[in-house]
DNA sequence: ATGGTGGCAGAGCCA
């Protein structure tokens, strides 16, 4: 089974990247995050002409999840962290098969020490507190998204120059770790420990020709389903289509 | 030190 992610930065003008590249990639299940649009605009019948399902959880202009599945959904659909009281839509867990996908697209949080980093403290905990109990009920789990945080300095084109800011700063990445040590591994780490893959690079300075980027969106993987991983990656090429989202697609295959 | 690009929406916010 090929599980990904993708911030695709505006469904709306994504569609046509999104469908190429499930053609391309043929991935079984999908969990994108930034849609940017209402549940009522949601592409849900042109997606099941495709042959994948979808469960989604927007809003218009900002943030939006989603999550395709070319096999059934079964069980809890959950669109918010419970207990944590946030109009902005971030998350969504949606369970297929035996797995239990977990979608994020976590807190940008702007700049260290901002109103918005310490939104994204808050929430991250929130969230660890919750996937600490999915992790319970569900020991098959995924839990994959843009997780705005690179998790160490191989992950990031110029550590110096992005020394203690945001999406690289010690207290991102003690959240992080904290989430990792309930059992959740870095699938890409599991395959390759070096430096220099990337997931986003930003519009600006065209980073990306110059690769200049961070891995930021990430695929972890639970104990019980580490065994049964064999392989994880970053597709680079829809990053260079025109018009691109600023993040491309990654990848985990669990057997 | 700042700005640069893109999406949404139609000016500024967010990333």
């Amino acid at each position: 089974m090929k599980i990904a992610s993708w911030n695709v930065n505006s469904l709306n003008v994504r569609m046509p990247h999104l469908v190429q590249w499930l053609r391309d990639a043929q991935p079984d299940i999908v969990a994108l995050q930034e849609t940017k649009l209402d549940d009522e605009r949601f592409p849900d019948s042109q997606l099941a002409e495709l042959g994948y399902r979808s469960v989604f959880c927007g809003q218009k202009t900002y943030n939006g999840v989603a999550v395709l599945s070319r096999l059934p959904f079964t069980g809890e659909c959950v669109t918010a962290i419970p207990g944590f009281e946030d109009p902005q839509k971030r998350v969504l867990a949606a369970t297929v098969g035996d797995v239990r996908i977990v979608d994020l697209y976590v807190v940008n949080g702007e700049a260290v020490g901002s109103a918005k980093f310490e939104y994204k403290l808050r929430w991250f905990e929130a969230v660890r507190e919750w996937l600490r109990a999915e992790l319970a009920a569900h020991p098959n789990l995924v839990v994959l998204g843009d997780f705005n945080i690179a998790p160490d300095d191989r992950d990031v084109h110029d550590p110096k120059r992005w020394r203690e800011k945001i999406l690289c700063s010690t207290p991102e990445r003690d959240a992080l770790r904290s989430l990792q040590a309930l059992g959740l591994h870095d699938s890409f780490r599991l395959f390759n420990e070096d430096g220099g893959h990337y997931s986003w690079w930003d519009y600006r300075l065209a980073a990306f020709q110059r690769g200049w980027g961070l891995r930021i969106d990430l695929v972890l993987v639970s104990d019980a389903l580490k065994a049964r991983t064999t392989a994880a990656g970053i597709d680079l090429v829809p990053r260079g289509w025109e018009r691109p989202s600023d993040h491309t697609p990654v990848w985990v295959q669990i057997d």
